[in-house]
DNA sequence: TAGGCCATCTGGTCCT
DNA sequence: AGGACCAGATGGCCTA
């Protein structure tokens, strides 16, 4: 079908507005491998950083290259029924281009946030869910343990007997390492010994906003999709009474 | 092959 | 009017 899109198709990302069948584009290689940014997009806020210059000339190139191009184009739904006119279709190409870079931004957030996250050893990418649980499991586990080395601190202050374990090593920031639980393939990341007990996440089914200390949903994770895998901490141990590792676990 | 994840398009709504 | 934000729809890629 034609579209009244298709010609400004070599402005635009939207490769969708071509007529260009799913059947022409299949057998493309894999899209995943390509990153965003090099695929379609530069830097956020800069829309015209899509592959525009190729597509001006996609005319006049050879199979090969239109090939390759071929394999750039089209995600995402494809429609249009041809009777949009040619201002509001410019308007809606400028918007998708907007969008495409808000997303961008989205996701640029989202790897920076993947950063500062404990790495895993396997360098398994998280998912953008799995980020969110994730870092809110971390900042969970972090405040946990500044909350207890503050208290330990106000008891050694008021004169309390210390810990029972008596070791004020425990009291120290968050020393984060790697690991690999060979017991439970798949739960693998980081942990971090912290003093003092206290409710873990993995025994936490509140909602979030309902407790001040505890991440919610880490445990069931009713929210979680099925076979989606949440990572965070959970209290493993507390042999003293005051010694709690979290370790991370997947949900 | 089904399901998960993702990028993109699209139209609606709200705000400036 | 135009931009930001959002959610639904669509289709590609990957993995179990």
């Amino acid at each position: 079908m034609d579209s009244v899109y298709s010609d400004i198709d070599s402005n635009s990302c939207d490769f969708s507005y071509g007529a260009q069948s799913d059947d022409e584009i299949s057998g493309s290689s894999s899209m995943r491998s390509e990153s965003p940014a090099s695929d379609c997009t530069g830097k956020p806020g800069s829309p015209s950083d899509c592959d525009v210059g190729s597509l001006l000339h996609l005319g006049g190139q050879g199979d090969a290259e239109q090939q390759q191009q071929k394999k750039k184009r089209r995600r995402g739904r494809a429609r249009n029924d041809g009777t949009v006119p040619v201002v509001k279709k410019n308007r809606r190409v400028k918007a998708n281009d907007r969008e495409r870079n808000r997303m961008h931004n989205l996701n640029d957030a989202l790897d920076t946030l993947r950063g500062v996250l404990p790495a895993f050893p396997d360098e398994t990418k998280l998912t953008k869910i799995e980020t969110l649980r994730f870092a809110h499991n971390y900042i969970w586990a972090l405040s946990e343990t500044i909350r207890i080395a503050d208290l330990q601190a106000s008891n050694k202050a008021a004169g309390k007997a210390p810990p029972v374990n008596g070791d004020m090593s425990l009291l120290m920031l968050p020393n984060l390492s790697c690991i690999t639980d060979e017991k439970t393939p798949g739960i693998e990341a980081c942990s971090w010994s912290s003093a003092a007990s206290s409710s873990s996440p993995a025994s936490s089914s509140s909602s979030p906003a309902s407790s001040s200390s505890s991440p919610a949903y880490c445990t069931s994770n009713p929210s979680s999709p099925v076979g989606a895998q949440d990572y965070g901490f959970m209290q493993s141990d507390s042999i003293y009474g005051y010694h709690s590792h979290f370790v991370p676990v997947v949900y």
